[in-house]
DNA sequence: TTTTTTACCGAAATCGTTTTCGGTGATTGC
DNA sequence: GCAATCACCGAAAACGATTTCGGTAAAAAA
């Protein structure tokens, strides 16, 4: 079974391939009814264009890049599988890679991408990105590039974000509604702009309802995991006796704080509420179930590929692409680790 | 910014594209001297081969796809991260498509692969898939296909997969090492092979210890979730007050199980313990945490991609294929819904 | 009848890289 | 001094699809 070409049908049909390859694309100047015997024939033989010599001449692969820090990771694997899902309904497919995290990883990927030509890149930077040149000069290539998640306000591409601010605002407040009055955050060290953001969403929900802020309320999770939650909530019910809300920057902190407080024998809502963020799987089945803010990974996932498929569509036109900044809403899932809201 | 190709460096060096390119690739016949002059030039210049010139030219694309059925789930996350992270250690690149458990997607994704020419493919076949013919078109093409999870055996080719007989005689045999001497089982519905085996290995488990076999306390799952596995361990503790072990084919469903447990006040794992399958984060944060069979993601997807490259060599060599199919070992990972084991 | 238009089709260049098969000039052997 | 060897390099074909630019015949217009 040797592979069926242009050039193969070309010659089973008496025809050129310029013929042939015209009137695949259904060019005017073909007869209608060699059109016919060549869509026939076409058909019949199972005819498939060979994409590899497609893209050198059209100059495009139709594969885009998916540069992401973290795969196995409930809000991580969502948007590969919503960039994923928005792509395939446009006939492009998609090449995934992982930067754990590392800044060394994330220039070595995108070189690779672009070798691969890849005609777009989706990348959410890592935690230890403080420069972008790696990304200023994909963009420079002429590869258009949207972040999403974690961005920099320092590249000038089109991104797709949550707002941070305001998710962890709602969040608080929410806290606030429900009843607390002394509220500890939890949040992550420095970097990304995504914790330094709740952290403020969280202050200004405070100041909003006259609150004072107290600085000796604010934890510091050195990494992210289920343990530093645990850890740091008994360090919280020890400094603040009198604390009756925590709010923590993810999901898996929360957890961990559910599970000490569950050790403790700390009833939760009733006597200290816990509110975490993202959303992921694992909220829906601790005990008691974990309120949280819902953030929509499949849909920034195909949004994000929306965008930057509007970008590559500009791009080939010639025009200059117009970045955007897309924002996709969040909004809070009240489950059982927080007081129900009463409705005045 | 014009994209400098082989003809630019040969043009600006004065020689051919063919000189050039030997150079590069460190032909004997190519003066050291020119060698060096040509990969200054090249270097400096930041020459990158147009892979699509290259795949075109070579017959081979440095890219290959996998087949998941779903993205957001643990176990099969870590075979995306594995099967990545393997693949970048020979120059690969991994295209990923999921199926959504669908039969018509994962034959239509089959084709998208193999028209973007990808040198092999990764898949783990859906749930719904009952014939092969599909799968085995890519083979004949000369595409080289590796089967994951779950397989079949009517399907020539080399496979990594767990022994799920084995992994759930041990988990059972556990239970009854612990004390447990009615043991119920959840199990999945009809196929996958997977959850036949499981089912198995659980009987198996049983006559090896004299345990008469019941079939009233095997359930099954109409639909893996944790509403189903919540539904039936009330239904279980109904139709038998003296079931003292549980051993789900699945964690989300043994999660279910452990939360019904929960409110119900039987206590886990004193009155009944509860064993899962797969080792998903989840069983880490549950109330008690659950013991669990470990199913090494990350571990199958490095493998697979193994496999798949010696295949791919194989055949680019022109012999044939002899498939291999790997067991990947799994182990118990004991937590607190199931007793200590006393080693006697 | 001659000219112009129309309707179809194809030759050839191109995308960028690779590899075969010679070819040229210099060096060695006899 | 002549042939054989050697060291280097390049022309050209190929991979498969696309598109420009003509070209040829038939039909229409003059």
């Amino acid at each position: 079974m040797t592979k069926v070409t242009l050039k193969k049908l070309a010659e089973i049909l008496g025809l050129s391939p310029a013929t042939v390859s015209k009137a695949l694309k259904n060019y005017p100047d073909i007869n209608e009814n060699t059109k016919k015997r060549v869509l026939d024939l076409a058909t019949s033989l199972n005819y498939q264009p060979n994409s590899l010599a497609q893209g050198l001449r059209n100059k495009e692969s139709k594969i885009i890049g998916l540069v992401i820090p973290e795969i196995v990771h409930h809000f991580f694997s969502s948007i590969i599988s919503g960039a994923i899902n928005a792509a395939e309904r446009r006939g492009y497919l998609v090449i995934t890679l992982q930067t754990n995290e590392s800044f060394e990883q994330e220039k070595s990927h995108l070189k690779r991408l672009v070798d691969k030509n890849v005609d777009g890149i989706l990348i959410s930077l890592s935690d230890k990105t403080t420069q972008y040149k790696h990304v200023k000069q994909v963009i420079d290539k002429g590869i258009p590039v949207v972040m999403y998640d974690k961005i920099s306000k320092l590249i000038n591409s089109s991104k797709i974000i949550i707002n941070d601010q305001k998710a962890a605002f709602n969040a608080t407040q929410y806290l606030i509604d429900t009843g607390c009055k002394r509220i500890a955050h939890i949040r992550g060290d420095l970097k990304p702009q995504t914790t330094i953001d709740r952290f403020i969403g969280y202050k200004r929900a405070l100041s909003k309802n006259n609150i004072a802020y107290d600085a000796s309320l604010i934890y510091r999770c050195k990494n992210l995991t289920f343990s530093e939650g645990f850890r740091i909530a008994k360090k919280i019910v020890n400094d603040h006796p009198d604390v009756d809300g925590v709010f923590a920057f993810t999901d898996l902190v929360a957890t961990g704080v559910l599970k000490r407080f569950n050790e403790l024998n700390i009833h939760v809502p009733n006597q200290i509420s816990v509110m975490g963020f993202s959303d992921w799987f694992l909220t829906k089945i601790t005990t008691p179930t974990l309120s949280t803010v819902h953030q929509p990974g499949f849909e920034m996932g195909q949004k994000a590929f929306e965008i930057l498929y509007k970008d590559i569509q500009t791009l080939k036109r010639g025009e200059a692409i117009i970045p955007e900044i897309v924002e996709v809403p969040t909004y809070i899932v009240p489950r059982n680790s927080t007081k129900k809201l009463v409705t005045k």
